[in-house]
DNA sequence: TTAAGTGCAAAGGCTTTGCAGCATA
DNA sequence: TATGCTGCAAAGCCTTTGCACTTAA
């Protein structure tokens, strides 16, 4: 167990710069999704010299590198997120905003059988799933007894 | 020119001008998805003064209005297409980079299963799956042959 | 040491917006 | 006729890029 002789690099030929550094710890800290601009934030709050095209191009070479993955959402902007798997399910809630990353096992049924039937070689998966959560759907009712 | 009685309108509340009525058929005759630009330029070659800002408040007005939805593709530009269903299953080929709309009955199935399961009043449904054609899988394998 | 990364600022796309004129209802 | 749409051009985002300096390996 090599404990820390030398953080084994994540980047593989390329060096890993501090600002590679913090960006890919921030990342894996996120829970759910960041976008580039906010991912810029936190990054300033522990490095302030760190700058925008830093951050750009960062999340360009995670991409390539496959270590984030890029989504976009309906009207909400881009987001990335560490890739754990090239599957995805979110839920995406209009009334408070919050996007939920689900499992539901007839998912993989469903991409099984556009594989078998469409003989495509699928390398990504993704659900979006948008609508109202049970606590806005709550709030949406009560309010509509008092408007209606 | 307005040989059909009073075609009703599609967009109430709001003036049915000529360049509405021809960004919503050009919309409608849309097979699959345009982006803003596409749209544009078809726009022009039916109408060579429509500008693009009235596309784009055009597109934005149809999209509050329901007319039309905006989806965004992994690295694909955001397309528009005429709504007719709030459901969408979408298989897009990282070869040829063709999109294909499909259906298949596994979706509905996971669909309400998520409703079920998490509470969720589900008002949108997308399910994106990116991966090889069976026409870009052979060149790919034929490739292999001669370079591996 | 040297190829590669970084910050800065400018440039590039796409989209929105302000304004004066024009068309729809 | 009056509200509201349109074209034009400018401004606004977000993202990329060119350049000189700095850094990981």
């Amino acid at each position: 167990m090599s404990r820390n002789r030398k953080q084994e690099n994540p980047i593989k030929g390329h060096p890993l710069t501090n600002q590679r550094r913090l960006l890919l710890e921030l990342l894996r800290d996120t829970e759910g999704h960041v976008d580039a601009k906010g991912l810029y934030r936190r990054a300033s709050a522990r490095d302030e010299s760190i700058s925008q095209a830093t951050v750009y191009r960062t999340l360009n070479l995670f991409k390539e590198l496959g270590l984030v993955d890029e989504m976009r959402f309906g009207r909400i902007r881009c987001y990335y997120e560490v890739k754990q798997s090239p599957e995805h399910q979110h839920l995406v809630c209009k009334g408070c905003g919050k996007v939920m990353e689900i499992q539901n096992p007839h998912f993989q049924k469903l991409v099984n059988s556009v594989r078998q039937e469409h003989g495509f070689r699928v390398t990504k998966a993704e659900l979006y799933l948008e609508g109202y959560c049970p606590e806005c759907e709550d709030k949406e009712k009560k309010s509509d007894l008092h408007t209606g």
